[in-house]
DNA sequence: ACCCCTGTTCGGCG
DNA sequence: CCGCCGAACAGGGG
């Protein structure tokens, strides 16, 4: 589920927790949300510190702690996280619950494509620092759009939207969405996009990824109704534009929805 | 029962 | 060597 605006809205949960101690910490330490790091030491650095700050980057979130201790989530398909009063009891598939004395935050994924990594030092992580530009920030602009279309010219323009180093944040229906609004077809070759197109889709990743962000973030409201998301994945879903058929299918590997008669394929 | 999936990584192959 | 694609990961839901 989750992409950019749910990823805000998810680290919210925890704030309840922000400036409070770590009573104790419970985790499963087979499981593989923690590869890549030693569970042991994520037990023996966090219980007794207290939550500081959190942010987000795309789908990435960073938590820290006193003494110099950090943790990464990654929320992958299914993983969530939520604050349950204290003394909560971990169910099948809360891997990761960190025991406060007012509450419990809870991380849980049942599919486990999700991540949790440790990192102990006086800054953040090098694998926090890492990564393409946020879509909110001035870097993320006509120049550097240009150069990551090429550098994956052959790719079609639905996978190349997904990729987190140059659409940081965006997933699957994001990246329906934006190119619905930028009226281009998802299987179009990233390095055949005209100027034009190219115009269209910087504006209208930021303006889904802003538009999610104020909409989804903080309660996880629901988007307009003329928003394709909403047709997506119906069987019988509609351009909102004009009431045709959509058609769907894989492309990059996802399943994909998209208007052909807004999102024609220009042969030039 | 069977098929589908809002994510990422990795091996194979062109 | 570069880069794309499909499979794999694992479980719940339709």
């Amino acid at each position: 589920m989750p992409e950019l605006a749910e990823v805000e809205f998810f680290r919210k949960q925890w704030d309840p927790g922000l400036g409070r101690k770590i009573a104790a910490v419970q985790l499963h330490p087979r499981k593989r949300i923690f590869r890549g790091s030693d569970p042991r030491k994520i037990v023996e650095h966090l219980t007794g510190r207290r939550l500081l700050r959190s942010h987000a980057r795309g789908k990435r979130m960073l938590f820290e702690f006193s003494g110099g201790n950090w943790i990464g989530i990654h929320l992958g398909m299914t993983g969530k996280l939520r604050t349950e009063p204290a003394g909560f009891r971990p169910e099948k598939h809360d891997h990761f619950v960190l025991q406060q004395t007012r509450q419990a935050l809870v991380f849980r994924d049942a599919r486990l494509f999700g991540r949790v990594r440790f990192h102990h030092g006086r800054t953040e992580p090098a694998w926090w620092r890492a990564g393409g530009p946020e879509i909110s920030s001035d870097k993320f602009d006509r120049a550097f759009l240009n150069g990551f279309l090429d550098r994956h010219g052959r790719a079609p323009i639905k996978a190349v939207v997904l990729m987190q180093n140059g659409f940081s944040g965006i997933g699957n229906w994001m990246a329906d969405e934006i190119l619905w609004r930028a009226k281009i077809a998802p299987s179009v070759l990233a390095g055949a996009l005209s100027s034009a197109q190219r115009a269209r889709l910087l504006r209208e990743t930021r303006f889904v990824a802003s538009e999610s962000l104020r909409i989804i973030g903080p309660n996880f409201s629901d988007p307009p109704a003329n928003w394709l998301i909403h047709q997506k994945w119906k069987r019988d879903g509609v351009c909102p534009r004009h009431r045709s058929a959509l058609r769907k299918g894989t492309i990059g590997g996802r399943t994909t929805a998209w208007c052909p008669r807004c999102q024609k394929i220009i042969i030039r």
